[in-house]
DNA sequence: TTGGAAAGTCAACAACGCTGACGTAAACTT
DNA sequence: AAGTTTACGTCAGCGTTGTTGACTTTCCAA
């Protein structure tokens, strides 16, 4: 694991892309490009008095709209105090709306109000220019593996959930 | 660009790879993924009383040995009071070395020590393993499509300081 | 009817960003 | 030689966002 290569030897395929100098450069263009990728909406956030914890919320909600708190907070991977805090100030300013379940009275059903939907609009906006014009640079089969491997990386039960979410959608 | 499509119209070619469904997928696949990439080194950092800040430092002084606190300031993008909080608690620690440079002496020249070698090899071996299985899984065409996207994804300063770093560990 | 899940709240805390201000030493620039 | 800039460290204070722990209310289900 420290030897330098990422395996032994092999059926005589070639694992050069799996050295650990490959594999460290690879960890650190995700840290590069992770902070691109949250560059633009964090630029709009700042303005007001929302964080990045806002726009992850506010992007599931739209995503999956009238979803539960306790499925959000699956979604997020953060406690409910945490997103409490978070849904509190959206639901006081007006971009969330959160309605009684009607089978289960228990429940929260979250919606964007008019208001959120707008800025989730500006800020997914801001997201997709830089993704557009970085897909749009590295072609369609970069970007099928882009995918693949970014699917390939996650915990089991976030691949589950990105997979229906992906459904929904389309 | 609230039209469902990523372009209007172009010659002829394939773009549905370009359409916002697509590239909102895109987007969830990263903050997915990017939870899966740090959880392992997070796990680590936990018990010893350190942070993700913590890592990420280490892993760059081990990358690029004897830099600048200037120079890693401008790599990991925060303050130098943000940097100043966590490379004091590493050299406390007996994790890092710093001494001042003989050239220009108002620099400081970072070095891990070995108890920091041994730290930044638990965490990247960590990190490392997920990575490796994700590549292996996804294949090289994958693999080399994945870092395109993330390469063009990034910032012009940051693709700079990545670039750099790539030349140096070969 | 009682146990427990779901949701919300309060309090306290930690990590890690930020700004602003200040100090020191070294290195440049004029 | 004097003045300015650069590199670094540090203090103080603040904001966002994560955490635990404890507690209440609501309400479904056994």
């Amino acid at each position: 694991m420290a030897d330098g290569r990422g395996t032994s030897s092999h059926s005589g395929e070639n694992l050069l892309f799996l050295t650990d100098e490959q594999l460290r450069q690879a960890i650190e263009a995700m840290f590069f490009a992770y902070r691109g990728f949250t560059a633009d909406p964090d630029r709009i956030l700042v303005d007001m008095a929302y964080g990045r914890a806002h726009h992850r919320a506010i992007h599931f909600i739209n995503r999956a709209p009238g979803t539960t708190v306790n499925n959000l907070l699956g979604l997020l991977g953060v406690t409910k105090q945490s997103l409490n805090r978070v849904l509190r100030t959206l639901i006081a300013d007006g971009l969330v709306q959160s309605q009684v379940g009607k089978s289960d009275k228990r429940e929260r059903h979250l919606h964007l109000t008019e208001a959120g939907r707008a800025l989730e609009q500006t800020l997914s906006d801001a997201q997709r220019v830089r993704m557009r014009s970085a897909f749009r640079e590295a072609g369609p089969e970069a970007v099928a593996g882009f995918r693949t491997v970014l699917e390939t990386m996650m915990d089991p039960e976030m691949r589950h959930s990105y997979m229906r979410l992906k459904e929904n959608g389309g």
